[in-house]
RNA sequence: UGGGCCGUCGACUAAUGGUAGGUCAAGUGCCUUUGGAGCACUUUGUCUAGGUUCGAAUCCUAGCGGCCCAGCCA
């Protein structure tokens, strides 16, 4: 069996470990009589991936499959580090993808709460304020291989680390000066259990709560009771956070407050792609790239105005599985099902990239022929277009080649081929430039193939695409490629980083495409399939009479693995 | 090197002691008014060595390999 359940209905649905997990959390009623409850906790320090695609879809896709709720809580307790654009492009983003919370919450929300746990715990004797510098700190902490020793201020009495504690969030101490640990076991194996950082002091304007505060929890003493308060029951994260889940349980048990469970899962990676937000910022602010929704970065701003449908990202977030396994996806996999969604909702349009002029010898010189064109073959309803023919039109300068190789099947002198939804035509002689190159093929046509068939049955091997020059819509075209020019762009040799990598072709623009006259209106973010050529929607910068696509992706060309072979 | 986690076709992922299956990629053929799409078919895999068992990808032991951890980041 190639699935964990096999409901009812038939319909079978790929599960993972965090699923069966849930799935027999309910069995038992571990959490009770109540349904699950998940959250998808970014830090608004940064823009949304596709990574975080994935683990919105895990959230959400949980929640929605039993029956139980998902808040978004922004992690914002580095100050330093966030900013309201951040909260703002990441719920635009998670709306996008298809998502609505429940709850929206703030880390931040808590920081009353997340006092009083602190001072509770120093009662209780489990925490305490150490003197010592970050240096200090990192020195006593020890190794890897070797246990940390005791800060002489660990035992400190309860009443003393109160009355430091109260005076470190009246703001008596420098940044830095002191920090809030927790008292666990400065021997312990795991780094994270000897004794953590949970508050430290810093005056940082919060972009939430301003100048309120002047001590901010660290992660681990917020993560965990975040959780706890809005009753999530499982908190996914990635495996880098494995290390810090018995502490995540040890500040809940002290507390003895609801245990919500923290489970992990693998980061996703993509071949020829950075999913690293430090990483990405950099590409932003050194301006490698136009902004964080350049349609080359992997965020979900850039994906989206590249023309990816939400549908198609949902669609492999569900495709690729969630494990423990450390990999990296192929690309491949996610272009295929933008394709896969693009081919059953994108119009098809005619547009010719680099044109080339071909004139119809035997055509009449003022006629226009207005053409039946079917919108979209996988879907009927998509219905009918007419498009102008006439004398004079642009075919794609790769669709003629004066001296044709092996297995061309497109136009070449005296071979005849179809224009798409048109005529045969017959390639009769071409015009040059004073470099020698093709500028001009004068063809004849067959009246009686109007709509691309022949009465008498003759076949043609190809069938190429089309504008009528006088109809024709000037328009600007960007065609991407991939950002990197390695698999793994982290890879390089000694000295560089991975701005080594950048593909330095990542962009083309072609400032005068050619486009079918119906394009003419064509709106911000509609998506087409430039038949032959691949996908392309609207750009945020297109205006009516200055049009500008972008190619979303290519369509598969087995041309060009013909090609590659010979 | 202490600790944690993980090793299944080229990639990702199933098989929960009982037929190693799916998707992507690659290839072959069919079909085609997109060299698109679709359809059919094909190739390649359980890290290694022992052990337990009627039976092991799955359990045990030992190796080997990869990832993570020594922020007052998350």
């Amino acid at each position: 069996m190639s699935n964990g359940n096999n409901s009812e209905s038939g319909e079978s649905r790929p599960s993972n470990f965090i699923r069966d997990a849930v799935i027999d959390d309910l069995k038992t009623k571990k959490f009770g009589e109540a349904t699950i409850q998940t959250r998808f906790p970014p830090e608004p320090n940064g823009y949304l991936h596709i990574g975080h695609a994935k683990s919105i879809c895990l959230n959400f896709g949980l929640a929605a499959e039993f029956g139980g709720k998902t808040n978004l809580r922004f992690d914002d307790t580095n100050p330093e580090k966030e900013e309201q654009e951040y909260v703002d492009s990441i719920t635009q983003d998670v709306h996008w993808l298809g998502f609505n919370w429940d709850g929206l919450h703030y880390a931040s929300d808590y920081f009353d709460q997340l006092c009083d746990w602190a001072v509770k715990l120093i009662g209780d004797g489990k925490a305490y304020v150490d003197d010592l510098s970050a240096d200090e700190i990192r020195k006593h902490r020890g190794t890897l291989t070797e246990p940390g020793k005791d800060s002489p201020f660990r035992n400190r009495d309860a009443k003393e680390n109160l009355n430091l504690f109260e005076r470190m969030r009246k703001g008596e101490f420098p940044d830095g000066s002191r920090v809030l640990r927790a008292k666990i076991d400065m021997a312990s194996p795991n780094l994270n259990m000897r004794d953590p950082v949970m508050y430290r002091i810093l005056r940082a304007d919060h972009h939430r709560t301003g100048s309120k505060w002047c001590i901010y929890p660290m992660y681990d003493f917020a993560h965990g009771q975040s959780d706890s308060i809005e009753r999530v029951t499982h908190s996914v994260c990635t495996l880098e956070f494995e290390d810090h889940r018995p502490l995540y349980n040890w500040f809940i048990q002290q507390l003895g407050i609801f245990p919500s469970q923290q489970m992990e899962f693998d980061r996703l990676n993509l071949t020829f792609t950075l999913l690293s937000k430090r990483k990405l910022l950099k590409l932003v602010q050194e301006k490698y790239v136009s902004g964080w929704d350049d349609p080359r970065m992997p965020t979900l701003s850039g994906v989206r105005r590249r023309g990816y449908t939400p549908q198609s990202i949902r669609n492999f977030c569900g495709a690729i599985g969630v494990s423990k396994t450390n990999g990296t996806l192929d690309l491949a996999m996610l272009e295929h099902f933008v394709r896969e969604d693009l081919n059953k909702r994108a119009p098809r349009v005619m547009a010719v990239l680099r044109p080339l002029k071909v004139v119809i010898d035997n055509f009449p010189d003022a006629e226009v022929d207005q053409v039946d064109a079917i919108n979209n073959p996988e879907d009927e309803s998509a219905g009918k277009r007419t498009v102008p023919f006439s004398k004079v039109l642009y075919i794609e300068q790769d669709d003629f080649r004066e001296v044709p190789p092996k297995q061309y099947y497109r136009l070449s002198p005296g071979r005849e081929v179809r224009l798409r939804y048109g005529y045969f035509i017959t390639a009769q002689s071409v015009v040059k430039n004073e470099k020698g190159d093709v500028v001009e093929v004068h063809c004849t046509y067959d009246p009686a193939t109007r709509g691309g068939n022949s009465p008498d049955g003759r076949k043609v091997k190809s069938t190429i695409h089309w504008v009528s020059s006088a109809h024709a819509v000037d328009a600007e075209v960007r065609l991407y490629d991939k950002l990197f020019t390695v698999e793994d762009p982290d890879r390089t040799e000694e000295g560089h980083d991975f701005t080594a990598n950048l593909n330095p072709n990542s962009l083309e623009v072609i400032s005068q495409a050619k486009l079918e006259p119906s394009l003419a209106s064509a709106m911000n973010g509609e998506k087409y399939q430039f038949e032959r050529l691949g996908y392309f929607c609207v750009d945020p910068d297109s205006k009516v009479g200055n049009l500008v696509f972008n190619r979303t992706v290519a369509l598969k060309d087995s041309w060009a693995r013909v090609q590659k072979r010979s």
